[in-house]
DNA sequence: AAACTGACTGTTA
DNA sequence: GTAACAGCCAGTT
């Protein structure tokens, strides 16, 4: 527990209200880092997302796959990369060889936190 | 302590 | 469509 006059948000606390948020994107649906920020309380925090899941444990069951960046791409390459798009083609989300989601796909698969 | 480094984003040209 | 650049923010050198 924090100590008295600890901040209550250190970044682990943090990256579980993160987590959180990310957990809430449906399947079959992407979101981005900057709404998932937002979504966390964090309306600046889009890099941090990206650390946040990058922190994730090993075999979590938290589906980072699902947060793409704000152009509709994968912002993760190489074999992170090709993981994700196997995920998400996994869930029918269309994504090209290059890592984008198919544009008119994208139109219904982003996930905006206000639905 | 300063510099560097990204799983970022919006603006401008 | 591309490219450059400025903000952004925290972990690592």
């Amino acid at each position: 527990m924090p100590g008295y006059g600890e901040p209550m948000h250190d970044t682990a606390t943090l990256n579980e209200r993160i987590w959180l948020a990310v957990a809430a994107i449906p399947p079959g649906r992407v979101s981005t880092y900057g709404h998932v920020a937002a979504a966390a309380g964090l309306p600046r925090g889009a890099r941090r997302v990206g650390r946040a899941l990058g922190a994730l444990p090993a075999g979590s069951a938290i589906p980072w796959h699902r947060v793409i960046n704000a152009r509709g791409e994968l912002s993760l390459s190489g074999r992170a990369g090709q993981e994700q798009r196997r995920r998400l083609l996994a869930e029918d989300v269309q994504v090209t060889d290059d890592g984008r989601i198919v544009r008119a796909a994208w139109r219904t698969t982003l996930y905006t936190f206000d639905d």
